[in-house]
DNA sequence: CAGTGGTCTAGACCACGTG
DNA sequence: ACGTGGTCTAGACCACTGC
């Protein structure tokens, strides 16, 4: 415990100067870091709210001011009684934060993954932009079917910055039963955290309609998705598309 | 103010006991009942937070942590300096929450909007069952074309309960130039405040195909929606077929 | 300058989980 | 019985808006 940040009062800003930081929102910001740094891992309770208040100097109230944005942003989670822990995606909670893709009735769906392909290569030009990549850089490339019940539904196309996926093969992959995203967190230690989506409606080309068993031309959901980790830093590229004759894509605007 | 709304203070609440509402919830729920009542109407302030303290017979904190969640949800918006506004859909930024098809370049489109039918029927037995109302009763069916920049892009087909919804012609829609939840909101004092979405890719339709000037067959996104006021109250059921060739539905995962 | 929401504090007490 | 987060209060002061 040798750190005593340095937390600024803002007592001498200027009136109407430029910038300004809540208390709060610094010690968010230092927050974000410890679980950027790794210093408590998913799953993993952080200090408790008297302790980081004493920590940072701080009183309770600002210290649960910046968990409360945390926990509203998902990247805590508070259980009462037993303390604010790391979310992970090893729980059902979050994972459906990132699924969408849902049957149309609601009967459990039997699920299996079949890896296509993973290999190592350099960025094409779009997938280096949208990963904030240089073009050439050293990426890793997913591609894998999913099927529900037996049916091939989703076919994924993931794109991974490969610095921080050294020794992601077929192999592990294939041993794989958990989410994908939990598979990151154990093993790379990359958490993620938020993600963009665009969506569109396509039709099924060849190599589509042969893996997903339809004919091309067949309409397909199509999306895009960027995943971001801690301070929004891009870490996957993933084109999904959906067959969604008996399942689809749930959203709720608020 | 008349009104002294009983408050229970759980004081005797025996511990373990199965209901318990934290005072700010009680709050936040008189809040919302006074927004559903109309006592604030969509764009004007609702009283001070010191104001509502006195009146509920609370600490200003208490009634803040209420608005805090109300304007979370949405349905208040805070200003600094000046006080807390009821939500509206005369705003843009209200506006985008619910309209997610955005351009794929960020040029700005020209928008124009094609009454195709407006009529009151019996409802079906799908739509009655969203709306949570018998078949039978009375709905208003909407049929619209919306063109971006000259291109017909969106076809929506709409259902309203015919309750709360006299007086819906096609002159009015017709000669409305803001949003149809801003119509709503002003003309029959229906508040939208959320919306559950089921996606999918389809095949263009024969009607489908024409007004849209494209092939039979050709993919399109399908979004069915159903739009809640306050308290959770289901009030329409929108079926939107898009054409995501230049535009993409566009989403966030948190 | 007055009034609004925003920040920060300190302390009391409640509810939950675990030992 | 203890420690955790959750609620509630009261008061001081700050930042923004508009008269």
């Amino acid at each position: 415990m040798s750190d005593q940040p340095t937390v600024e009062r803002n007592a001498d800003t200027a009136p109407g100067s430029a910038a300004f930081s809540p208390l709060y929102q610094q010690i968010k910001a230092l927050l974000l870091q410890g679980l950027d740094r790794g210093e408590w891992k998913p799953g993993e309770a952080i200090p408790s709210e008297l302790e980081l208040a004493a920590r940072f100097q701080v009183s309770q109230g600002t210290v649960r001011k910046a968990i409360d944005e945390l926990a509203a942003e998902n990247l805590l989670l508070r259980r009462q009684g037993k303390g604010t822990f790391v979310a992970t995606h090893h729980e059902a909670k979050v994972r459906f934060r990132f699924l969408r893709l849902t049957p149309d009735d609601a009967h459990s769906a039997v699920t299996g993954s079949r890896i296509l392909d993973c290999r190592r290569m350099r960025a094409p030009a779009d997938i280096a932009a949208l990963l904030e990549l240089r073009t050439g850089d050293t990426v890793v490339n997913v591609r894998r079917l999913l099927s529900f019940d037996e049916s091939p539904t989703i076919l994924d196309d993931i794109w991974l910055p490969g610095a921080s996926f050294k020794g992601l093969t077929v192999e592990l992959l294939a041993g794989n039963r958990s989410p994908l995203y939990a598979l990151f967190e154990s093993e790379f230690g990359v958490s993620m955290v938020r993600a963009d989506e665009k969506i569109r409606a396509v039709a099924a080309s060849e190599t589509q309609a042969e893996l997903l068993e339809i004919p091309v031309g067949h309409p397909l959901l199509h999306v895009e998705r960027v995943s971001f980790t801690y301070g929004d830093r891009p870490m996957e590229v993933r084109r999904g598309t959906y067959l969604t004759e008996r399942f689809h894509y749930r959203n709720s605007l608020n």
